[in-house]
DNA sequence: CCAGATACTGAGCTAAGCTCAACATATTTC
DNA sequence: GAAATATGTTGAGCTTAGCTCAGTATCTGG
């Protein structure tokens, strides 16, 4: 039991380790180490309920999406892969299993015979809810001691953050300069 | 080209999609889509150089440790194993890798003839060295225009959070109040 | 009404983890 | 000082979450 890797519990070691370089790049260490305890615990805690973190992922994604209950509305699978970042393909995988689970229902888009759209089944909303308490519970545990006035601070700042990096064009995937593999 | 998916470009949706419900949650969310950026664009800057996410990961706690220069005092496979959160049989792959790269040397303990010290070559150190400027650089990118005070407020709370949700014991896997290590 | 686009899925691959068992070496115990 | 046990690394083979490519069914614009 020396090193049951995915189980050790309150470990002090955060993964890579923290080397302070410049201050930006230190921000980002301790926002990393901050959402993978984060990422971490509440996946634990989701694994009693038979929730993998891939699955709460869609689940939230579905549940976030407008009409997520009505066969007309609600997200095509096509949708849910754009927004999950991962190829159609792999959230037809996905859904497999959300619908295997009883989670969510695909439905005939009535208007286009190809498409089907993502429902949530009742099940499959009681699943959202205990993932939203989850994650609340535990983002609750990690920054609950936060003042309100920091906490502004930082969603200010992140926020901001996060616009002006979008804003800041397209940001430059490799550009193969010569050799990747 | 509809629809890429590790590689859209400044795509404004954010994965599972921001829906904000407590506070802390919120918070929580804001940070998740921050360091997913950070760590995708990180990922593609170094791809030119062939070093992979987890390479990086490797070599910057290698680089860490104290003596990862000599034969004696360098981290062991299994100490870096525990440091990454895998088991020692994967760190074992990722060593195969950085080696074969030419990035790291095992070499034999004097000491325990069992055990093997990892060094980072020449090139290892190179690598490092821009693994280091590449995440400098996409920080300061993300967080670089956020003000010192409010810098030094995130700071501040991320290391209290992370110390308080340190403190605050064994945080529980799935279901075992009493069993830890 | 047909050519081409689009929405999904089957088949088969890869990367990064894992476990289990083997092996060589250390350490402890009698 | 041997024997038993523990530890550090690795071989073999599995799992998971992604991927691509090709195929089928359906739309849509000329």
């Amino acid at each position: 039991m020396t090193t049951t890797p995915t189980d050790d519990p309150a470990d002090p070691s955060p993964d890579p380790g923290p080397d302070a370089p410049g201050s930006a790049a230190e921000l980002a260490d301790a926002m990393t180490r901050a959402i993978k305890r984060i990422r971490r615990q509440t996946g634990w805690r989701l694994e009693p309920y038979g929730i993998t973190p891939g699955q709460a992922r869609a689940l939230r994604t579905l549940a976030h999406a407008p009409g997520c209950e009505t066969p007309d509305h609600a997200m095509r699978l096509s949708d849910l892969a754009e927004k999950l970042h991962i190829a159609p393909r792999s959230a037809t995988t996905v859904v497999d299993a959300l619908q295997e689970a009883g989670l969510v229902e695909r439905s005939p888009d009535p208007a286009d015979r190809r498409a089907v759209r993502l429902l949530l089944t009742e099940a499959g909303r009681a699943a959202v809810e205990r993932i939203v308490q989850v994650r609340d519970e535990v983002a609750q545990e990690y920054f609950g001691e936060v003042s309100p006035e920091d906490e502004e601070v930082l969603l200010r700042v992140l926020r901001s953050a996060e616009a002006r990096f979008l804003a800041a064009g397209p940001p430059r995937r490799s550009a193969d300069p010569g050799a990747a593999r």
